[in-house]
RNA sequence: GGGCGAAUGGCGGAAUUGGUAGACGCGCACGACUCAAAAUCGUGUUUCACAAGAAGUGAGAGUUCGAUUCUCUCUUCGCCCA
């Protein structure tokens, strides 16, 4: 073999990732000419480099928006920067820095590390959510909403950390106490601004169904979410001294209601009012305020309640009366912040029951023919028959018996059906510095106002230095106070939760530049929705659905917008695995740290320290199993970043980086180029013959396959075909190529690489001075086989092959068969009692 | 506890509407080149068996001429929600 030179990644690389730049490859405009295609990957946090989870993420929506490029469409592929959040905050407290000189410098070497990874992105189009470029436009979707009665304000319990003087968000309680100050968390009432996404509860369920290209599992997650349920409000009458006559409850269950044991209501419910001056009920109170906010923490919890002095009644049977507590499981959020207990067929009311004391009775048997059915410590929730209930006696339930009680109800006036959703209104108040401010003001009477229009946008005022304590716009007196036509007043000390930056990024990438609003209504119509939207599935909930509700609420009573789903398409990608290491003290050990020797691995260094492999979990600084990709790039290159993170797995499945695969990535990219060196001579001798052969009916194969697994993001198969690819051609060459047709066909193959690795392919097309940069299509009739294997099965077992002219009829073969030694052996002197032909595929044969 | 999904060689994973199980890669073995090694190239590689052959897609059943694929039961694992 002749010396060929190594491919030098670095160099071409760098010289194409140039080259793109300088032509504006990739820049886009609108179009009406052509047709539209959008490929949005979820854009990153500017946390300070990129990790392989950005790599994999990226890589996929490339690979896709260059295909789609290739194949003619114009293609919309932006990038910018979830650049708001706690991260910025929390590093400026730690270095004395600024956020947003930390943020922004974090994002200046991302960028050039996702410049590195030769994506073709329009950094024209790049946006920031912390620029007031971006957020005054946000400020004024917030005005909007407001106007359109989707914003309102009302107080609502936080994490309270009385140590640093800070609202906590959910995942910075840990055990009750607060991630850094250890201190108990308590609950307290604040008063923040809500968007009121439960008014497009139907719309939100009911137009998932249009959404054919996302995966199942979002839906259903997103369905779950939602929490459709059918149940009914229930009227207790109440015997009281006090003037209370009446209380009202929801249950998804009312067929259990002759199981009742007692009432619980949420201590913020409109009765504790008449309790606001009894010592127990306030002690009981502050106890409840130890449990946290979170669904997760109250369900823990231990159930505990207080006993009131009301006595409801059943309303289906006055003769059972039973005690009303106020109960810290009751949410004021769910239902009306009362229910009703029965003990038998709810674990809650179970454990709340048996710690008080209250009756137990069972009134659903799963076996028909079973009333001594008891409940102990396990409620029975599941299906079965009504039994202790008089007149719901029998009934099956849940499916008959909950309709039939909510008809009695109503027709006695005594209940009402309602359809309750889970999902609650979206809280956007966050006490931080480090987000978009509201663009409200208070008067000296506080009363909330929204600020004039003109006055956007309301800047961030610069802070050198955050207190530890507090919510740093609250100190900042200067900024706070405004005067407006000679009157006082006080700024919103609030921030906007950062899903709202989210929830509308992908419109501003249709006009990032207009200063006038935050989109241009010709740009977003003619864009939107998202073709092709790429990322992880842990946003699979909030993030979703709160776009789905932004661009809904955008669109409501607007004539010029009409768009309910911003995403056509999902796409959800697995997580970076890596094995994890860890040494002979238990402490995790980085994989560079670590050598390999005959198949064990070793400290660098330290020959005698053997490293105990664990199994292969997502990467994380905890574990210390990341890979960075920055060093990936520099020693492989790009290219073989790209073909190795979709190689070894399906993009949508989890996959496991190791050592072995990105060398083996980059060894087959020299070898390409080795295959590219060959081709290019055999292209110079300028062959004579032109007969249709193999070549060509392979690369026609070839390009139908690679569309298709590019079609159904099957990209781990297409590096398989390009293995197949290199195999099919380095033989061929090697066998001595002699026809004019290879420089076309080569041609193709190449351009069949250009979406997963750009870098190699566009410098090897180059090198053939290739013009065109076209999607090749295949001809049909040339991949049509005019011979066919086919498998002889024989009682439904292979026995063996035959290859054969097609369309060859059932008769015709079975005489082969008889012919052929190898197969007749099973046929020969035996009855056959029944053929199965199926056409140019098989035959079996029943004995 | 509920929902969703998965299970295929030593490993990651392929397999049209049910129709040749194990594509492709890693690893391993042997060979070539080399004083030697690395690199590179070639050959082989599901298991059992010398072979003929048999078994084989988490376990068990069912439908079918035929099941990795469809149905049911079970086991284990993963993800999400609680």
């Amino acid at each position: 073999m002749k010396f060929v030179e190594r491919y030098n990644f670095k160099i071409i690389e760098e010289k194409w990732q140039e080259h793109w730049k300088k032509e504006k490859t990739f820049s886009t405009k609108v179009d009406k000419s052509k047709k539209k295609f959008y490929c949005l990957e979820m854009f990153p946090y500017p946390s300070g480099k990129i990790h392989m989870g950005h790599v994999r993420n990226y890589t996929i929506g490339d690979v896709l928006a260059r295909y789609k490029f290739l194949k003619g469409y114009n293609v919309l592929h932006p990038m910018g920067w979830d650049s708001f959040g706690m991260p910025a905050e929390n590093a400026a407290r730690e270095n004395n820095l600024n956020p947003k000189d930390w943020t922004e410098s974090n994002i200046l070497n991302m960028k050039s590390q996702l410049k590195r990874l030769g994506l073709s992105i329009d950094w024209d189009r790049e946006i920031s959510t912390c620029s007031p470029d971006y957020y005054k436009h946000q400020q004024e979707f917030f005005l909007e909403l407001y106007d359109k009665g989707l914003v309102y304000r009302k107080e609502q319990d936080v994490n309270w950390d009385p140590v640093d003087q800070t609202v906590l968000a959910n995942e910075q309680v840990i055990d009750g106490k607060g991630w850094r100050s250890g201190a108990q968390v308590k609950k307290k009432k604040l008063n923040q601004w809500f968007f009121n996404i439960t008014k497009f509860s139907n719309e939100l369920l009911e137009s998932l169904d249009t959404l054919d290209q996302w995966p199942n599992k979002v839906k259903i997650m997103q369905k779950n979410w939602i929490g459709k349920s059918l149940g009914c409000e229930v009227k207790f009458q109440i015997e009281s001294l006090k003037k209370i006559k009446e209380i009202k409850c929801f249950t998804t269950r009312p067929d259990t209601l002759f199981g009742l044991s007692f009432l619980a209501l949420s201590i913020d419910h409109p009765l504790s009012e008449f309790y606001k001056n009894d010592k127990d009920f306030l002690t009981f109170k502050k106890k409840c305020s130890e449990t946290g906010t979170t669904e997760e923490s109250i369900a823990n919890a231990e159930k505990i309640g207080f006993k009131t002095d009301l006595i409801a009644i059943n309303p289906l049977d006055e003769n059972i009366k039973v005690p009303v507590y106020f109960a810290n499981f009751v949410l004021m959020d769910y239902g009306l912040g009362a229910v009703f207990g029965c003990p038998a067929h709810d674990q809650r009311d179970l454990d709340f029951a048996n710690k008080y004391n209250l009756d137990v009775k069972t009134v659903v048997t799963p076996d028909k023919n079973n009333h001594n059915f008891n409940i102990t410590n396990e409620a029975y929730t599941g299906p079965g028959y009504i039994f202790n209930s008089s007149f719901l006696n029998g009934l099956k339930c849940p499916d008959e018996s909950i309709i039939k009680t909510i008809e009695y109800l109503e027709d006695k006036n005594l209940g009402e059906k309602k359809i309750n959703f889970r999902l609650k209104d979206w809280g956007i108040s966050r006490q931080r510095y480090w987000g978009c401010p509201i663009p409200i003001i208070y008067d000296q009477n506080n009363n909330p106002q929204k600020l004039p229009k003109e006055m956007l946008p309301v800047e961030l005022p610069k802070i050198n230095k955050l207190s530890s304590t507090g919510n740093p716009l609250d100190k900042a007196t200067e900024w706070k106070n405004v005067l407006i036509d000679g009157k006082k007043y006080t700024r919103e000390t609030d921030t906007l939760d950062t899903f709202v930056d989210s929830s509308w990024y992908y419109l501003r990438f249709c006009s990032p530049n207009n200063e006038s609003y935050g989109f241009k209504y010709e740009d977003i119509n003619y864009w939107m929705p998202v073709d092709q939207y790429i990322g992880g599935v842990e946003h699979a909930i909030l993030h979703l659905l709160y776009s789905r509700f932004f661009t809904q609420a955008l669109s409501h009573k607007n004539k010029k917008f009409n768009l309910k789903e911003p995403f056509k398409g999902l796409f959800t990608q697995g997580m970076v695995c890596h094995e994890t290491y860890k040494d002979d003290n238990n402490n995790w050990v980085n994989p560079d740290q670590i050598t390999s020797i005959n198949g064990k691995k070793y400290l660098k260094g330290d020959k005698t320290k053997e490293i105990i492999v664990g199994p292969s979990e997502s990467m994380s600084k905890s574990k210390k199993n990341t890979i960075d990709p920055e060093d990936i790039i520099n020693n492989y290159g790009a290219d073989s970043a790209r073909l190795f993170i979709l190689s070894d797995s399906p993009p949508e499945k989890d996959v496991q980086w190791s050592e072995e695969g990105i060398s083996a990535s980059f060894k087959f990219i020299q070898k390409l180029w080795n295959l590219h060196k060959k081709t290019v001579e055999e292209i110079s001798k300028n062959h004579s013959q032109d007969s249709s052969d193999d070549l060509i009916k392979f690369t026609n194969k070839f390009i139908k396959k690679i569309s298709k697994n590019l079609d159904t993001f099957s990209y781990n198969i297409i590096i398989a075909n390009l293995h197949e690819m290199y195999s099919f051609l380095i033989k061929e060459i090697d066998k001595g190529y002699k026809h004019k047709t290879i420089k076309e066909n080569y041609e193709k193959i190449l351009i069949t690489m250009m979406p997963v690795i750009p870098h190699f392919s566009s410098e090897c097309l180059k090198l053939i001075h290739s013009k065109t940069l076209k999607w090749p299509s295949f001809d049909a009739k040339i991949i049509t086989e005019n011979e066919i294997n086919f498998v002889i099965q024989i009682n439904g077992k292979k026995r063996g092959i035959i290859k054969s002219n097609k369309n060859i009829s059932e008769e015709k073969l079975l005489e082969f068969i008889k012919k052929d030694t190898k197969i007749n052996k099973y046929v020969l002197n035996k009855q056959i009692h029944k053929v199965i032909f199926v056409p140019n595929k098989l035959i079996n044969i029943i004995i």
